[in-house]
DNA sequence: CTTCAACGATCAGGACCTGCATGGGGGACC
DNA sequence: GGTCCCCCATGCAGGTCCTGATCGTTGAAG
């Protein structure tokens, strides 16, 4: 589990990587705001730890500077105004979670804890979508008593499916996250991987559909 | 957006359940803790706001048992202990934040659109005017109890029409923004479709009229 | 008031496109 | 070689979109 911390302060900087080491993660530290926003834009860290003032970039512009990039890697903002309107602003601007110095170190570690545990979990654990369950390590779909593997891009077209069930997905935006971004993948995959999926679903006496709304996208559907 | 509230003290939790419905949340009061395990055990609320001392069930045990039968919906746990103790415990009971009351209910607002920013995320967005609602991700038009599909081209000319529905919209504009700006589209395309789309209107019985002005262009207009 | 041209509304038809389903070929892996 | 997965090509079905023609309406000129 990597760390990132960006503090100016350097003795409080590396009190806190100490910390971080001593509960077994790998910490780096970064102590102005340009050089946090570097190190964070790799995107291999697990959890930023983000002090507000800063010199260079302020920890409200990392974070939305990160959010835009599409990086949505937990952040925890640090600072020592008390004000309820930084607080705000801060959590609005992209950060997860927001605590005022002084804290308690283990209070630190608790909400870390706390916002890594849910991709923790995810890893072993199932996406499930009416009366659907899709093991994401192995994809296979179950429903009900019966089990079907799917092949990887069909595992991941439902993945994403079941991840936004209220709004519809483009032919696109499946292409960009299931091919990748520049990828010559064309509509007609889209469809024949739809396809597939609706077969299976129905081989397992599903509940749920995938309807497609012309020119528009595709969505899950549970029917009566 | 679904929020439930965990709460014994009645004023506080009917203070937060109006809160939350001024910020557009719809939102459910349980007064203990065993009314609010069995709610939150539906799974379909979207964050719960948990006191921690409940009678009945505390909320470490609700958190616990949610957790335990794999419900990972958001959870704020609240309380008036300040005690790092408490806190942590809280934490790694299953709650992904924690607040000490007294509290301003902005803090709250903020903080629980950053849990629910990661999730649920895009809301499925929806424009209305009169009696009409149109949902922008299916392409859905609804009137009361009603609803009907629109083609992309009709959708997309009522989708203009109900954003400026004071304003009147030239067929030029209609043509610019439907058929894009290169476009040999003519006139009575444009024509065809409002044809199309009063034809569902009446349909629907509303009470919404697209009404024209010779020579200049279209705008909506509720009749009594 | 009447007339007339321009504009708008509506409809039917057919062209076109999108999405669906299927089968075959190719490559990776066992 | 067999199997699985992926990609591509094809035909089909049905919805969507456009076109042209017709009819109704408006408003201004005579």
């Amino acid at each position: 589990m990597q760390v990132l911390i960006v503090e100016d302060e350097k003795r409080l900087a590396d009190a806190l990587a100490q910390i971080m080491r001593e509960a077994r993660y790998q910490a780096d530290v970064a102590y102005d705001g340009d050089d946090g926003l570097y190190y964070a834009g790799n995107g291999t860290y697990d959890v930023i730890v983000l002090d507000v003032m800063l010199p260079g970039k302020n920890g409200f512009e990392i974070a939305t500077a990160l959010r835009r990039k599409g990086i949505h890697v937990p952040i925890i903002m640090l600072t020592a105004r008390d004000d309820v309107r930084d607080k705000i602003s801060g959590l609005d601007s992209g950060a997860d979670d927001y605590m005022t110095k002084p804290f308690v170190p283990e209070e630190l570690l608790a909400r870390i804890r706390a916002l890594t545990r849910r991709q923790g979990e995810v890893v072993f654990e199932e996406a499930s979508f009416g009366d659907l369950k899709l093991n994401l390590s192995t994809c296979d779909l179950t429903c009900g008593a019966k089990t079907i593997h799917l092949g990887f891009k069909e595992f991941e077209i439902l993945r994403i499916l079941m991840a936004n069930p209220k709004i519809l997905i483009s032919k696109d935006t499946l292409i960009e996250k299931v091919w990748g971004a520049d990828s010559d993948a064309e509509d007609n995959n889209v469809e024949a991987y739809i396809s597939f999926l609706r077969k299976k679903l129905h081989f397992l006496n599903s509940r749920v559909t995938v309807s497609a709304v012309r020119r528009v996208g595709y969505h899950l559907e549970e029917t009566t």
